[in-house]
DNA sequence: CTGTTAGCGCTTTCAC
DNA sequence: GTGAAAGCGCTAACAG
């Protein structure tokens, strides 16, 4: 089926011990010039590359990560994927990537499989039953093998590994500081996405900045998006509001066309922030106010922080816990 | 490091040879009941997995996929990436994802790449830089080794593989035939992917129905999206339009959001289609008519197609082209 | 029934 | 300078 050149096929051909040539791809001194370009022209000629498998066998290293994503439909993962292919790749890694659809089952099945696949470590946001059944033995089975991991964003906090995350409880903070500035008193804060850590810290903020504004949040949480039309409509509809933070791009979309189906103004009428500022923000009309949480920066922290763990020879390594700041993206609405 | 159980340490710490060991954990007849039992406990004990990095070496096959994407942000890729995780993991199979991000170098980097590191086949979308160059001499490399491919969507007519479309001339054909069949007269057809050969299929299709009807299309035609806002603006202003045909999901969100800025109603002004059912004509206001090319169902049966041809024995396999329908999604403006 | 042997492709130590 | 040999973990043909 598949023919490669192999070691031994080059070291027939040149009349040569498979040994030699191996050291003469590598250019050891030990052997001759002569020898090393002779080798390296039949090498050339035959395009030969060294069978990944067996030196990964050999190394017990394989340049391979195992990402564990949520979700990919998700404009952030996305995004954060984008970020982690390309510094993977930058780094000389290749990526395995399983989306466990925020199943608990599905991540740890994933894990396994990844982990026998001999990844050389783990980048891994946490899905959302795994945070609700708050059950996180495969990652202390990770630890005892010592595999490095770097959790991102969704992570849990015990686990003693490195970690990149972002301002969530900081982003709402400045998120309702800066529509109490504008002069909004009836703010709501809306999410689908209630039941994951990072919306906890999220409503923390928002509720630490509302009460030093002397002002009280009105909320609504749903327990998914698949109704979100309907009850948010509903919602805007029955209760006194000037502003809305959404606490995922869902929430903050379905209100700006909430909005639109009442009749009120954006932002004369009704203030819109939203979490994340994914592709609906950009092309929903008008353009949704955001809190970018730099996705793509964070993908890529992550590998950087995995990649030094792995290639860092001294078994010595101290978590660390890198925060990503956040921006709030204030978006003209006329244009 | 990482400790794992070997073949070797159970045979040791049962007094059997490796090969009784192997043979044994495959239920093989040969071996005695007794022994059987005795071996699958001790692997139990101590969750024994085959290093499958061995396995590979053996058998030469790694139960990976290579998958080259153009890009991931885009929310079509996105979902056929998703078909392809969820179908390939259904059906034991990990995937090695590379981003291309349109280039041609990435695509020929990462193919060499993936190659080498020995994946069972390739899951494949052309870049749009490969389909301007118009080079493809790396397929013909992947052919030479027999390597199983296939292509979808973004496809290299000539290419002997396995190959996963849409219909995209029926697709724009029954697009303008809708718009026509609302009495709308004067429509444009605007894209910002003009250099795609899908996009090349879908404007072809567009005139063939428009022609039949006796209509002339107008067009706009965006080298990429970077100034899309002004120019559509500017298109939308200066030309009498009474319905609008997006190439791509972008082209067909900013039509609507200029639409609003110039004060046009959707749809009674102006009809608006948008190729690809992303995200965008999901949370659009109004909600965007669209062209669902169901991209989770083509992943998906991509990796169908592949692996039924890496698990064909017999090796002669004649490629196959499998055409995946369209559908006209037409959402009630109102709601 | 169980074990020995060879080999997948490569690296590395140790002889010559 | 070069080569022989062992071993990474596993499978499979072949002996006993």
């Amino acid at each position: 089926m598949r023919k490669k050149v192999t070691l031994k096929q080059l070291a027939r051909e040149l009349n040569l011990s498979i040994s030699t040539v191996s050291k003469s791809l590598k250019n050891d001194p030990e052997i001759s010039e002569k020898t090393i370009n002779r080798v390296h022209e039949l090498a050339q000629f035959y395009n030969y590359k060294p069978n990944a498998l067996a030196v990964s066998l050999k190394s017990n290293r394989t340049k391979t990560i195992g990402i564990l994503l949520p979700e990919i439909l998700n404009h952030f993962f996305a995004k954060a994927l984008n970020g982690i292919e390309k510094e993977a790749s930058a780094r000389g890694y290749k990526i395995l990537t399983c989306i466990t659809n925020e199943s608990y089952d599905k991540e740890v099945e994933y894990m396994e499989m990844l982990n026998h696949s001999s990844v050389d470590g783990f980048i891994i946001a946490l899905s959302e039953e795994t945070q609700i059944v708050n059950k996180y033995d495969h990652y202390e089975a990770l630890k005892r093998e010592k595999v490095p991991v770097v959790m991102f964003d969704r992570v849990w906090d015990q686990m003693d590994c490195d970690k990149v995350i972002v301002d969530d409880a900081e982003a709402s903070r400045n998120a309702i500081q800066y529509l109490a500035d504008s002069g909004c008193t009836n703010i709501a804060v809306i999410t689908t996405i209630g039941d994951l850590n990072v919306a906890k810290l999220r409503i923390e903020g928002a509720h630490q900045s509302a009460e030093k504004n002397g002002l009280l949040l009105k909320g609504l949480t749903l327990k998914n998006a698949t109704h979100a039309e309907e009850e948010i409509y509903n919602f805007l509809k029955n209760t006194a509001i000037d502003a809305v933070l959404g606490l995922d791009e869902t929430s903050a979309a379905v209100t700006i066309n909430s909005c639109h189906r009442l009749g009120y103004k954006i932002p004369e009428d009704v203030s819109v922030i939203g979490f994340s500022d994914g592709i609906l923000s950009k092309y929903s009309y008008p353009k949704l106010s955001s809190i970018s949480q730099h996705a793509e920066d964070l993908g890529a922290k992550a590998v950087t922080m995995l990649v030094d763990h792995i290639e860092n020879t001294k078994d010595s390594y101290t978590p660390r816990t890198e925060v990503i700041k956040t921006s709030l993206i204030l978006r003209d609405s006329t244009n």
